[in-house]
DNA sequence: CGGTTCGTTGACATAGCTCAATATTCGTGG
DNA sequence: CCACGAATATTGAGCTATGTCAACGAACCG
């Protein structure tokens, strides 16, 4: 159940046996998602945190007008609200762009492992940071980047993201997002975004068939993309 | 010397008195720092994090092409790169935007109240937190507000955060900030920025006089931001 | 006073939006 | 397997937002 969290963590540090142990004994629930379904409501007050053990998920916000913004997505082993944890009351809501199985974690467990577990803590806190540095890299995306750009610095994170908890087949990967809700998480209108995924087809850098992505030109993309994955801290030293 | 970080903490949760008294014992070096300075360098691996003590400090990232995106306005009381506590390496610099006074904490000694300390633990944690749903915000006002209702959205954002650590004088406050470090912060042109400003002047919502904003309409002002505080977690509760 | 940075303006080019129509794909029931 | 409706993808037209460039004025500093 837990093997993509591990997965995850292990990229920035080591888990113990004992770490390991305990975090798969807080999982006190699992569920599944449809598609479109909330797994969090906007301004709920959760008692327990989601873990996404398979799927894709994303957090968004509506505007008073209708309008969306996605200001993340989540794949397998991301810990989706463990913000809840301490922010108490969620700022946005959390919605299954593919079937998902998640996993709760209850709220008072994980207050627990605060209070006994300093470098488990630490883990967690620092997967919360790397969430932190990816919005970062987004809004650099946005206020930045070319449309171009900054859809295939996209790809780029996701990949990399995807090729840690092993959901990645050389260089293909599923992607379950239709064009409307990759418009969403872009900050564009799907008539644009319909255009950009044009042009880049003609440079045929990555194709998008069937929810499938498949890389063409790995070096391309990342120089289309500017892609340093430094921010992502996918390297294991003491946390 | 760390008044504001309390000022900061205690608008989320209560600190004790001798979780105060540890944290001021925690400063173990403190400087000052011009316009202009870097504070933290991009790629640097700092073995201590920084506290804004007084003034304006920004996190940024250069694009190849030297345009420059600002992703984060830090004011008194910020823990503008407690990040970097546990993500070890900087993926952005921190540069002073007005004189700064900063001091440092050491790593090591962060390290130490990480085992020993779970409640201030959390309430630092609690802090990279809020920044994260900063960031968020930021996200959605970059995708999916007009440049008008950006602008606004980060005057209110600014107002409320600096009431917090008791910088604002009524409606007022002080904004170091030019029209082309603004513009970075909005990832737009200067010369854009320049005219979202005149809409803006003449609708009569705030004034930008000599380094001072004065809100004339805090409710218009909301209004036109679509503001809503939640995200920044102010009200007090067990953390 | 003179240089430098900052703010403002206008002209023009490009990116991105909305609307509306059409094509394509997909799932479902017959 | 086919027919149909719904969701998704694609296209074109015309409009608005935003960018670049270049000039000029204002404020600031020594």
């Amino acid at each position: 159940m837990i093997e993509s969290l591990l997965l995850n963590l292990q990229s920035h540090d080591v888990v113990t046996e004992p770490e390991r142990t305990l975090l798969s004994e807080l999982v006190w629930r699992e569920r599944r998602f449809l598609v479109d379904e909330d797994i969090v409501a906007e301004g709920s007050r959760p008692s327990y945190s989601t873990l996404l053990v398979d799927g894709f998920a994303a957090r968004y916000k509506f505007m008073a007008d209708g309008a969306r913004q996605i200001t993340a997505l989540h794949v397998a082993g991301d810990f989706v609200d463990l913000h809840a944890f301490l922010l108490k009351t969620m700022d946005h809501g959390i919605v299954a762009m593919s079937p998902c199985h998640v996993a709760f974690l209850d709220h008072g467990d994980l207050k627990d492992i605060s209070e006994t577990q300093p470098h488990l803590s630490r883990l967690l806190w620092l997967d919360t940071l790397v969430d932190g540095a990816v919005h970062r890299e987004w809004i650099v995306a946005m206020g930045r980047r070319s449309k171009k750009s900054h859809l295939a610095h996209l790809i780029c994170e996701l990949y990399v993201r995807l090729q840690v908890v092993r959901r990645t087949d050389g260089f293909r990967f599923h992607f379950p997002l239709t064009q409307l809700e990759l418009a969403d998480v872009l900050g564009i209108s799907v008539v644009h975004l319909n255009k950009t995924l044009q042009v880049l087809r003609r440079e045929e850098l990555f194709t998008w068939i069937n929810q499938m992505i498949t890389i063409l030109d790995w070096e391309k993309l990342q120089d289309l993309a500017q892609f340093d994955p430094t921010y992502l801290s996918l390297n294991v030293e003491a946390r």
